[in-house]
RNA sequence: CGGGGAGUAGCGCAGCCCGGUUAGCGCACCACGCUUGGGACGUGGGGGCCGCUGGUUCAAAUCCAGUCUCCCCGACCA
């Protein structure tokens, strides 16, 4: 049919996904306007259909940050470089990426002030004026905000110049305490990630080499994306005392004596949505999961000039009948055809259509199409709530099913580092292996299979050989490549 | 930061090598007509600092230099 060929010259705006990976990921997240490039090196601008995604992952995730305990809090974007020198491993780790301003209005500044690429430095200095007390314990602040890091290459929401995330900053009167906030973070991050994105993890804490400057253990969640490359999506630190001692934290115990508080801090960025669309999408578009769709339900009008008022009436009664369940948008453009429309909610990624014609007026049904490609369902107008929510969540459910069949499809185990390469040239993606926790063995596995470690889960219970020197250990890591 | 490529109408591109009428095509846009269950069709119309700056020339989208931005492939990083 002719439709074919136009359906072609369509998706030939979109590369395939499979064949042309990166173009496929810009292709989408230009078309779908979820974002475009600023004039600025580097900086992007989030459009509104990609800021509505931001939001509805902020309120997801603050509500899950309140209810573990937590306020919200803003502090300066700027930081004093004294401050940000006072932990010398942190300012280390950062010094390549630091964006400064050396000039105010006409005149130089005595001292020059870093745009925060990160808020360890700014918040503690303000921590040690507020806590004298173990009364005063624990601190539990977080804050959304934009970072700074000057970073070489960038791409759309993955790595930009200039990106929005929250940043958790807590103290705690004792070690046990920090330990257990960092890794209930980590929790969180898993639940909101896996449920709410249908993105499927791996989870655990980073080895020394990969972990936050200045931080005791980095925990972090780790997905992978379609190419077979990790992606981080969320990182929780155990900070112990190294900044409440650098920027001299102190808090008078019931004993009578001074003592530092441990700390933690935890963030997740505008680039889990990068992961959002590399996960889901298709060579239609982008495909959301009904937890943070903008539009979960557009409704299609199907018009023939001659019912059309009946139609229209219809949808409309459909859509007040369902806007206060749904986030849903009537589609009633005359401008449009319904199968442009089709189109251009695929491309960009409503989970659920809903079409009305004539036809089904008269045999009181609507139609629904799912994103997830699960097929056209015909349901009888009296049950059509309860059919949306059903539908919903099974969308919801499908796309973190499938996502994780294919991560786990992708996970390799190998015992030799020529079986890891081996493994990962057959089917890229993570390779899990024992390791020692030696700093040489770690070495010689990055330069012989040009991957990174991530992360390792804990509570593992196992026991095996490492990979590269063969001592007994109880230690699994996963290993991938990584954006 | 290296190595390749691109920038011409809202989008996708041709023109450039070999300088010379009014810069062209498809889609989109506007008007009218005809259509409509997966991006309809016809006729007519509107829309351009040819990325930016400078140079060469009687004449530059086209040649030269610089610069900005983006894309792709590698090294470093949420």
């Amino acid at each position: 049919m002719a439709n074919n060929e136009k359906d072609k010259e369509f998706v030939k705006e979109i590369p395939s996904k499979k064949n042309n990976f990166s173009e496929w990921y810009t292709a989408v997240v230009l078309k779908a306007e979820l974002a475009d490039y600023a004039p600025v090196r580097g900086c992007m601008v989030i459009r509104p259909y990609g800021y509505k995604v931001w939001e509805l992952m902020q309120s997801l995730l603050d509500k899950k940050f309140k209810d573990t305990g937590h306020e919200n809090a803003y502090f300066p974007l700027f930081i004093p470089e004294s401050f940000l020198k006072k932990e010398a491993e942190h300012v280390k780790g950062f010094s390549p990426q630091v964006a400064w301003v050396t000039r105010g209005g006409d005149e130089d500044l005595t001292e020059r002030l870093a745009i925060r690429p990160t808020s360890e430095a700014i918040i503690c200095s303000m921590y040690s004026k507020w806590v004298k007390s173990y009364r005063d314990l624990p601190v539990l602040i977080n804050q959304w905000c934009n970072i700074v890091r000057w970073e070489k290459t960038t791409r759309l929401f993955l790595r930009t110049t200039e990106f929005l995330w929250q940043e958790g900053h807590t103290l705690h009167r004792i070690q046990a305490e920090a330990d257990e906030e960092a890794i209930k973070m980590l929790n969180v991050y898993v639940d909101f990630v896996e449920n709410d994105m249908a993105i499927p993890l791996i989870y655990g804490r980073k080895p020394e080499s990969e972990k936050f400057p200045g931080a005791l253990h980095t925990y972090s969640i780790e997905a992978l994306m379609p190419d077979g490359q990790a992606l981080q999506a969320g990182t929780s630190h155990n900070l112990g005392q190294f900044f409440s001692k650098a920027f001299d934290i102190k808090y008078l115990d019931d004993d009578n004596t001074e003592k530092y508080p441990w700390g933690t801090s935890w963030g997740c960025t505008t680039r889990l949505i990068g992961a959002l669309i590399m996960t889901h999408g298709d060579d239609k578009g982008l495909r959301l999961p009904p937890r943070i769709a903008p539009i979960q339900v557009v409704i299609v009008p199907i018009l023939f000039g001659k019912d059309d008022e009946k139609v229209l009436s219809k949808t409309k009664q459909i859509y007040e009948l369902i806007k206060k369940d749904y986030r849903v948008y009537l589609d009633d453009r005359l401008e449009y055809t319904p199968g442009w429309k089709f189109n251009e909610w695929e491309m960009r990624g409503v989970p659920l259509r809903i079409e009305v014609g004539p036809k089904d007026i008269l045999k009181e049904q609507v139609v629904f199409v799912p994103r997830d490609g699960s097929g056209k369902k015909f349901i009888k107008e009296n049950e059509l709530k309860k059919s949306i929510t059903e539908i919903l969540e099974s969308i919801q459910k499908n796309m973190l099913d499938s996502a994780r069949q294919g991560l786990l499809n992708k996970i390799s185990e190998a015992g030799t580092i020529d079986e890891f390469n081996k493994k990962l040239a057959e089917n890229p993606g993570f390779v899990k292996v024992y390791w020692c926790e030696s700093q040489p063995c770690e070495n010689e596995l990055i330069d012989k299979t040009k991957t990174t470690p991530r992360c390792m889960p804990m509570n593992s219970k196992s026991r095996g050989k490492c990979i590269v020197c063969g001592k007994e250990t109880e230690t699994v890591i996963y290993y991938a490549r990584a954006y």
